[in-house]
DNA sequence: TTTCGTGTTCCATTTTAAGTTAACTTTGTC
DNA sequence: GACAAAGTTAACTTAAAATGGAACACGAAA
């Protein structure tokens, strides 16, 4: 895979492509890639389990397709999702700490 | 609000609806009700700032009819939405621990 | 008892995650 | 290189979240 040169091209191409920082489309950008950054947690946890997607799908009653594209950020899942891969899929516990 | 007489019934009113324990249907309910909880922390949130669900909703850019369904855990929301509501509507840090 | 602020519910549409299948790519092993 | 297992991607359908708007409920205060 290829590098940015630097950080600065890097922001210069969000800019672009989302707007400035601050502006709503920015900001929603920024939203979604932290909530897609989930994904590296369950493969994670998946690998620790010594699972493969394809293990971990069938615990779940789903395709390994489907673990695939959330591991790889490709999907913003809901609550319940991140609750039946990791508790009900992986026998993980999720503590949710607000502050 | 009428209470249940006991947890037995309780019990034997979900084993009815949603099929025993273990059962996929069931866990699906199980999951999707602890999801559901989201919403009591998000209006304690909001309540501790000290805004109103219209407040909130015009800090993210949505209608207090949005922010009243998730805090009855009406809905399934994504990871985003919690990082829109708690982080950016509400200025905390989410901190999502696993174990 | 009327008005106002706040919250809830309902109905509508648009968007997108969930779920499936199949083809494709990568990776590790012989 | 050949092969198989694991993972990725694309295309599609279905279900539900996101979203908006308006009507309704409810308590408090005027």
């Amino acid at each position: 895979m290829k590098k940015n040169k630097n950080l600065t091209s890097f922001d210069e191409h969000l800019d672009e492509q989302y707007g400035k920082r601050g502006t709503a489309k920015r900001t929603e950008f920024e939203i979604k890639a932290k909530a897609f950054l989930i994904g590296e947690v369950i493969k994670d946890e998946r690998r620790l389990a010594n699972l493969t997607q394809e293990q971990l799908a069938d615990k779940i009653g789903a395709k390994k397709s489907f673990i695939s594209r959330i591991e790889n950020g490709k999907s913003d899942i809901q609550l319940s999702t991140l609750y039946r891969l990791l508790e009900f899929g992986l026998g993980r516990k999720i503590e949710l700490l607000v502050h």
